[in-house]
DNA sequence: CTGAAAGCGCTTACAG
DNA sequence: CTGAAAGCGCTTACAG
């Protein structure tokens, strides 16, 4: 409502005339919540908008005496800095673009989820904001439009895919400062990852120490970098246990029912007693396909999972896999990127360590 | 690169005096990349930027020539206009705020996931962006952060809790324009919603035709107000096919294994032949519930659920369903708020309906 | 059809 | 420690 308009609402003023300083003086449209600038906080309280900006920001001298009495002033009308004309003025957003891969199957998404939620409670506490663009490797006009715009201060890719660097080498180009959730493929790109490989090492390891003899391992999209650093631990596990990596079977793009079906034949054709499962998705299909054949899981096959998905939990049989700290590669991967838009970081990066939750499908 | 700058790299710039017209007339800044403004184009082509600025938003009279002239340069060097000042001079930001209710379980994720796609491509389409906010009934600082600084136009929020009106009414009063996925709580809010109550009234329907005698109805959230549409529909199909409602046993808050197998304790003494469950993850912890009971789907027990998870596609037996477009659904609450902004909307929603796919779950 | 000018609400070198 | 002034890159009523 204004206050002696004459019932003119907020959505058609664009289609008055232009308001005027008199109309400020006079009370014209006044609303009964007030949005403040800068110059009704200066004009209020006597000083100059300069200072009252230096009072907000910290920067430069001032005296406590003035910069109390702007604090208050700016609590007590809940006075909000307007983000668009502070961007023009610093030539900064305050927004982070967080992308996401346009093929990211359902079963991913707790994954996604974590992350974003870790991304955005650390953006929060930097006062900073996230906007998402979804992309692959052929159309990511949407993340161009947000750097093109410039609507972001810098991006976040919540996947590396080996066919990714054609928007890393963009973003480079254009001096955007970005960092990938997995290895980075532009050399020199700033990136977060939890320990795949490790961790991928250290669950074959239990496996293989637990007495299978002949396992199986059933990967996800080649294309995705996770997929090969999780490769490269189920191989290092080989080694240190000096077994001959005759002794495992190795599938990859096990992406659908058909394909695990298929993989399925193969690895009971050559006598596997464990299967170790790249991700959720998979040994859910997994799961589906070994029941339908009557194999009894642990008994007759021991299975292992990425990812410890919680809605695979109450599935009979609970899966053995490995959890990871989603939610803190999120927060690093903000931690990471703040501190290259030159924030004060001070906080302590989280600890992306994993654990393998042993279940009962591998007692 | 700068050219002829002396080394001086971009994060550094800050520091350095500020840019004036003589530099730039003596291509000290001038880089490789240069990045152009309304006022480069209305001097290379000798126009004011008032006609660049007409030429682009395409408002007001402008002779085709002229148009045509800057069309081309902005097309040959990639001109796009910055977006804060636009939004500084036009006090619009182009930006939507989705927000993601805090206590969302993994299990719902695929809907927000849809949703989210859904409203990103309708926004891409008409050249807005989306920032996410996460909140709750108790918390939703975030999004408040939004709409005091100014840096949405408009607001989804992808989830409508019972508790939601505080927020809601915050929304109105700040004349912030939003438009609630599922029923409204606020009076005059826009919602979008799909037919979850004569979505479940079809299902239910099925289930009694097929000649479920005692039908229990496990329920999520009783917060959630889908949880509330849903029961009408299950309490609809008793009322068309005049059974009456003795005949069916009803329980909410279904969140964890515990309150399932609480649940199904009484179910079973009570005698039931059917059980429909308000959404997937119910349906999967119901499933391994009964498995460790050995009771027999569907030879003993018939089942049915919501949402139709893909995740879930694949387990044993595979669940009867009820498919909603999600993805529509998200598109057409970004339809609905850019209507509410003043954006000129043509193009047709996308039609919500719901479809029964029949599984193992039922045989 | 086109342009000069004022304005959006901030920030920041510069000069007290 | 504080302020006047210019600037960020757009839009838009107004006057040709």
């Amino acid at each position: 409502m204004l206050a002696g308009g004459g019932g003119v609402c907020y959505a058609k003023r664009k289609r008055l005339r232009r308001r005027r300083p008199e109309d400020v003086r006079w009370g014209r449209f006044m609303e009964k919540d007030k949005v403040y600038t800068i110059n009704d906080i200066a004009r209020e309280l006597g000083v100059s908008k300069t200072t009252v900006s230096r009072a907000i920001s910290g920067k430069g001298r001032i005296s406590r005496e003035t910069q109390e009495k702007v604090f208050a002033f700016i609590e007590q009308h809940d006075y909000r800095p307007n983000g668009p004309a502070r961007a023009l003025a610093q030539s900064k957003t305050y927004n982070l673009g967080l992308v996401f891969p346009a093929d990211y199957s359902a079963v991913d998404f707790p994954f996604f989820k974590e992350c974003m939620n870790g991304i955005y409670e650390t953006a929060s506490r930097y006062e900073y904001d996230v906007v998402i663009a979804i992309a692959d490797d052929q159309d990511f006009s949407g993340s161009r439009h947000l750097v093109e715009n410039r609507k972001v201060d810098g991006m976040i890719l919540s996947r590396s895919t080996v066919g990714n660097s054609a928007m890393q080498h963009y973003l480079k180009e254009k001096q955007m400062p970005f960092v990938v959730v997995g290895p980075a493929e532009e050399a020199g790109a700033a990136s977060v990852d939890n320990q795949n490989r490790e961790g991928c090492c250290e669950l074959t390891g239990i496996l293989l120490l637990k007495g299978i003899r002949r396992l199986a391992l059933l990967g996800g999209n080649r294309r995705h970098l996770v997929t090969e650093s999780r490769l490269q631990g189920f191989k290092d596990a080989y080694r240190v246990q000096k077994i001959p990596e005759e002794e495992s079977m190795i599938f990859f793009d096990i992406e659908n029912y058909t394909a695990t079906a298929a993989a399925v034949e193969q690895i009971l054709a050559w006598g596997a007693d464990g299967i170790l499962c790249m991700d959720d998705f998979i040994a859910s299909m997994l799961i589906g396909c070994l029941q339908e054949r009557n194999i009894r899981i642990p008994e007759d096959m021991k299975l292992a999972s990425f990812y410890d998905n919680p809605q695979f939990e109450f599935l009979s049989p609970t899966v053995t896999s490995l959890h990871y700290n989603t939610k803190g590669l999120g927060e690093n991967a903000c931690l990471t990127l703040l501190r290259l838009l030159g924030e004060d970081v001070t906080e302590e990066e989280a600890v992306l360590n994993y654990q393998v939750i042993l279940r009962e499908s591998t007692k």
